[in-house]
DNA sequence: AATGAATGAGAATTCATTCAT
DNA sequence: AATGAATGAATTCTCATTCAT
């Protein structure tokens, strides 16, 4: 009697749910089953194995990212103040909405010497955030100073962002995001 | 062959070398075991548990630092310059060499919803280092400025430490590094 | 080879004989599963631990005594003396055959003091037993006297399969069952 | 260092409580060691193995009983009855205070499959108990009644405190005690 | 497609016992 | 005698994965 039950999305949204909660090592194919109300072995006829399932729900949230996110960079139809306010208010939500902190810096940090296949997908996640504050500092300063401001602006917000979970206190976030918007809209175009 | 083979500290330096590598849930007791090159049961009779043995490893490396590393900011014999160089420095050796970023990042990751037990003694491994740090720059600027820069400052030093672990690349630590203590230098004196 | 090799029933069926012959504490969930002929780790498909498989097979061979021995004490098809009688053989019949006595007296003992879980569903099988024998005894004395009987029967009982089984003699247990219906076939009616 | 810190008596009034509240498979060695404040490693210099232990338990508990309490049956210095009453009091008492029933019985139950080196010294137990008090009841009827009547005397005692433990209820060891006596004095003398 | 029973390797932990000091 | 570290086998339980239905 096989009846569709759930569709892959939602196979990858229960399982991102589950696995931003309790990591990708805790994380039993169980814990996922439960999560999408479907039986453990059904999970096999989505995905191969569970690395392959977390490889798609990286795959699909750094989709959503680069479609909803970090694209408003080059969104010609804001000013790029706006669109850096933007990207920082998305980001902040996203944050704290999971109460898990970024999802990728989490995984990634816990995988690395374990599940080495995952490492290709988040480091391209960093580059495309790095290149969309890159794209909007250009309007201000240099090319290369762009570059290193944006690469200090992701390392900025990801240690609040980790500060805010370790110590439980949002407020290491949130200063973070609106100092990073004031001290752009502060300086004067030099190109 | 009952004979003195490992000392607990022993026992916990090969726990804190393994835990390192694979993080908390991959790290299995056999692991460790083979580390220190005894059996797996002998491991139960230095500690009760595995999560025991993580607490123990948590604790005695945050003496390490309290002890070897924060406590710098307080010797009078050095010019607080130096001090902060020195505590950069330090951070920065122990981070690279270790190839593994901040074990107490990794660790408070991943095991924020899965071992709760281990997130204080995270927590005051934080407040140390943030306090260490506000006592330097109280030198400089004002108490209120103090506390928030030292925090903006562990922030920043932490997402370097990410961003080199993830995208492989030491360049965001060491340029991190370096400007913290260019700031510094650059202060005139306020107080 | 996923095909059903047993359902819970018989997986009940072949822990109670084990658990029957070595205890709770000595049986192990290993000893269990090669008498059923599947995998250790198999037996968590039905259930969750040893002392739910204890709970099960207890609950299982409590309502198997409750329908089909002490229920007979309830059917007004025969006379009470038969009745007393076909229990008396039944009970007989379950403590030789078993060659283990009474297994919710055993288990019972065995973790009075280590798995308190177990205690309600014994402690139910003896009120039920002391039930069916009061309502055998009160066609022939007092209420009060019923119950005070029905009591010192079933501990009679008990302690004649004790001795039967650590004396090896069955001399006892059959000399108290016919003690026991000969003594309610001479009681003349008081009521 | 090797300072006498207990002797063999200790060790097994110690390992008699624990092995009454455990049962013999629960009880560690490690619980004994605790238990008598010593090592669990120094165990073995007063006893080759768990198993002796236990047996060196119950041959000492044993003796006790045949020296303090069955011996009691043949004390001509007092009536048969108040022999009788003794001996009842006495075995009440023990069964009550300890709150864990005959010590002989639960071992015997527990191990009688497992550990056979126990049932020789349990048995003879038994065959003390009833002897003693056949011996009384030879006083008043015949030597072949006697004998059973012992044997039924042992079997209620014994059904009767184990409902005392399995139903929680003192009533039931102390109504059957309260029996036996009175019984034993209204027998007029037929010899 | 979905089920759910089965697998088998491996996890953490316990424990009786040994033995050099 | 006592210690206490070490052993190694066994125990309970978990889990990713397979596959007949």
């Amino acid at each position: 009697m096989p009846k569709q039950k759930i569709d892959k999305t939602e196979l990858i949204k229960s399982a991102l749910k589950v696995f931003r909660e309790k990591g990708y090592h805790k994380t039993s194919m169980s814990d996922i089953a439960v999560a999408c109300q479907i039986l453990k072995g059904s999970i096999y006829h989505y995905v191969a194995s569970k690395e392959e399932l977390m490889s798609e729900v990286l795959s699909a949230l750094k989709e959503h990212y680069s479609q909803k996110v970090f694209m408003m960079a080059y969104d010609d139809e804001f000013d790029p103040e706006d669109r850096l306010s933007m990207l920082a208010i998305k980001a902040e939500d996203i944050f704290l909405e999971a109460q898990n902190g970024n999802f990728f810096v989490n995984i990634g940090l816990e995988t690395k010497n374990t599940v080495p296949a995952f490492q290709e997908i988040i480091k391209s996640f960093f580059e495309e955030w790095i290149k969309a504050l890159e794209h909007l500092f250009k309007y201000k300063i240099s090319d290369e100073e762009a570059r290193v401001h944006a690469e200090v602006v992701v390392a900025e917000v990801e240690g609040a962002a980790m500060l805010t979970q370790l110590l439980n206190d949002e407020h290491y976030l949130k200063r973070t995001n609106k100092k990073i918007v004031e001290v752009f809209s502060k300086w004067t175009v030099t190109r």
